[in-house]
DNA sequence: GCATCATTATGATGTAGGTCATAAAATATT
DNA sequence: AATATTTTATGACCTACATCATAATGATGC
């Protein structure tokens, strides 16, 4: 998103985070920015079984978790390393710093945001009202504009296993394996060699 | 949001729309950005079947609807008057050119895309892994924080239909009307007069 | 090359919330 | 004041998805 040299101009430090590892934590208080040099991040929650919900995947050069920095306001959700990922970080007044000193910046934040509120509009309508294999379906057809998925032979590759499918629709495993299938008997989709293409 | 002697400054005009009345509808291309002078609007989806899924309430001083002003994108959502309103708009170019030119209301475009971002995710997950009563209680303490609920006698009064409440949570008024019963046995909330008040 | 873990898969059973029907109370409209 | 509409309410029944059990396949590590 932002520049690493401009960054660094607001004294960024680059931190190594291992799988699995937790970067900030659900009801904290929001204290840096942080963008992915390399790696993968997701947000999540988890109800009071244990059981997670995905916001969101983030993959190099994306940032995440800015809306509390401009709020007074905690993490809505936990942001945890889904590889071994190198991120770059920035003190809290230093990035409002950042923002007021360019507003070529706020320009890009702004869109950033724009953006990932389009997507949780569109997914917030299909979670409340649609069924399982509506909701499947939008999240791949979102997911092919936004990720990086790569078209093949067969389509695009959703590259996302049936349990992240779960996690970013609000979906069991075992319903969105019976659900693609049913899709694919419908021919929505294919699934060759256990991978999913759209 | 932004001050309407600004607004003016860039061909800012004015207009009436009755209550019901569509104010711009899902997938089409976004024209113009939009704030609320007076009166009440929603963004909503329907289902296939007709059921309504609400985005969220706006009321005066607020804009909607701008997400796709910054990206290539259509609406995710209908916007419906549900009161008689008066709204002022601005054209996409010449917002778009008011923004650049005033980094103040940059800044004040983040905190507002922020904010409901932040709410769009706390509700995400609660929707997608919550029961019932705890998605309802989560709406409540939301909107305390967000609507200008008033502080009464017997706690805040949730000034929603239980249809309201239903549409904001993805849940139908039966189960709505079943859960806030319970919830009010359970002493989490109080119902007074048909009133809710937490 | 074997052990461990993650992923995909399928069947049986359970349940929260949806659906449908019906009505009383409150509010709006004439 | 009478009528129509909206909101709140309750009971009976239904269904989509969750849950639980069990296993085969594929990936990762030592």
């Amino acid at each position: 998103m932002i520049q690493i040299e401009m960054l660094e101009k607001y004294d960024a430090v680059r931190r190594l985070y291992k799988k699995s590892e937790i970067i900030f934590e659900k009801d904290n208080f929001a204290t840096h920015y942080y963008q992915i040099i390399s790696g993968t991040v997701k947000m999540n929650n988890f109800n009071d079984e244990g059981r997670e919900f995905v916001q969101g995947f983030f993959y190099e050069k994306q940032c995440f978790g800015e809306p509390p920095l401009f709020l007074e306001r905690t993490y809505p959700a936990n942001a945890e390393a889904v590889e071994d990922s190198e991120l770059i970080c920035v003190s809290k007044a230093n990035f409002l710093k950042l923002i007021a000193e360019n507003p070529a910046v706020s320009i890009i934040m702004i869109e950033n945001l724009a953006r990932r509120l389009h997507y949780k509009s569109v997914m917030a309508a299909e979670i409340s009202t649609q069924d399982a294999e509506h909701r499947l379906l939008q999240l791949f057809d979102y997911s092919i504009a936004y990720f990086n998925f790569k078209k093949e032979q067969e389509g695009f590759h959703i590259d996302l296993t049936r349990q992240k499918m779960g996690d970013l629709t609000g979906l069991r495993v075992e319903t969105v394996i019976r659900a693609i299938k049913t899709l694919e008997k419908k021919g929505e989709l294919k699934i060759v060699n256990r991978k999913v293409y759209r």
